[in-house]
DNA sequence: ATCAAGTCTGAAACTTGTTCTAGATTAGCG
DNA sequence: CGCTAATCTAGAACAAGTTTCAGACTTGAT
């Protein structure tokens, strides 16, 4: 029995140079278009021949629009993270400095704000069929608001409230990608769920 | 000018009694297929002759697939709205009784998952053009909600509150619908944000 | 260097949401 | 009743995601 073989990942084939190449070529291309209009302006003919790649060859990249779209994502999120390490936020509870790195990758976003709205909106539509690929968005995510609340060693509560201020965050995104709340909404109501932080640790503010 | 032009709805004109029949028909052919398999089982032309009416006439009546589903869920908003007033959650606070509901509302779900899954999913991905009718499908959540903690008059504190368990509810089910969370994972998680209430309120338990 | 297996390409085909058109029906009004 | 505008119907047409296929190109092992 092979050392490396049944771990993590499902035993995917190391990629060739050139593999990779396309890769990285199919997932700039996707980015792009999506920073231009959002889900809609990613199609796949036009990811295709943007990244220099026959459809065919894209659809066995990615199994699908929404697969892509969440690869996007992931691609985003690492370089995001990398960003969040080098200044950690500097509240004084783990409450504000969750809500910090959330404004903060909330402001990342709205520069870009169609490419959020490609991002999210598959996040959100995928069906079963992607959900490893969501789990791990969302696993990437935990890790990153854990690092803000510097916790080693998260207790079942604890897990349960950063589980609910993901949920908090994704809809919050999607109200205001759809225009039904505004910046400063979605500001409030990070801000609100945050404080479910404080109910699980001994020494809360106030 | 007339005396009851513009107010609330966007002037919608009366329907005769011939188009309240079809549109009713829409409704139940969209949620009878749904029903059966989630939303890709809701295609239009199938709707169209489910309930016997030119595709043409479905587009008139509900300008998407995502505006079809959006108001089926409308719709199956007021049946649960009205049936959750029969029976009162019975816990001794607020957020034991937010609690409650929402998770009476998850039972009825279950019973439908596929239902379930294509009115979500509509939901989560409905752009702006769809968003009076989202909005309109909040508003009616809000209101359920607020009817469980009892309160006539909320504090701007507490509207915030009620948004993030909105948010959590639309997330967690996502969550649920793609199999990557367990029904006891959504209950934990409603559980843990309704505590939110608790912080809003003088008299806390515990 | 050569062969087999796997990969990539270009193009067509298929599916389903959406739009459009021409003609039939219906509703409201004189 | 008879007219006119709005609505409805059947069906074609279009758009974008997805699948399929035959042939060309790479890769890895011998």
């Amino acid at each position: 029995m092979p050392a490396e073989a049944s771990s993590s990942r499902p035993a995917t084939p190391p990629l060739t140079e050139r593999q990779e190449a396309r890769r990285r070529r199919i997932l700039h291309a996707s980015a792009q278009l999506a920073s231009r209009g959002g889900f809609d302006a990613v199609q796949m003919r036009e990811v295709a021949e943007s990244s220099q790649v026959a459809l065919g060859t894209l659809y066995r990249y990615f199994p699908s629009k929404v697969h892509l779209l969440v690869a996007t994502m992931q691609d985003q999120l690492e370089h995001m993270h990398g960003t969040l390490r080098k200044k950690p936020p500097a509240g004084d509870t783990a409450a504000e400095r969750v809500a910090e790195t959330l404004m903060r990758a909330f402001r990342a976003l709205q520069r870009e704000p169609h490419l959020a709205d490609a991002m999210v909106r598959a996040l959100t539509f995928a069906d079963r069929s992607v959900s490893p690929e969501v789990d791990q968005v969302s696993r990437q995510t935990t890790v990153i608001i854990l690092d803000a609340m510097g916790l080693e060693h998260p207790t079942p509560e604890q897990l349960s409230a950063v589980r609910v201020i993901e949920h908090t965050w994704h809809s919050a995104l999607i109200t205001w990608l759809s225009g039904r709340a505004s910046i400063a909404q979605v500001k409030i109501d990070i801000e609100t769920v945050c404080r479910l932080i404080d109910l699980t640790e001994p020494e809360g503010r106030t």
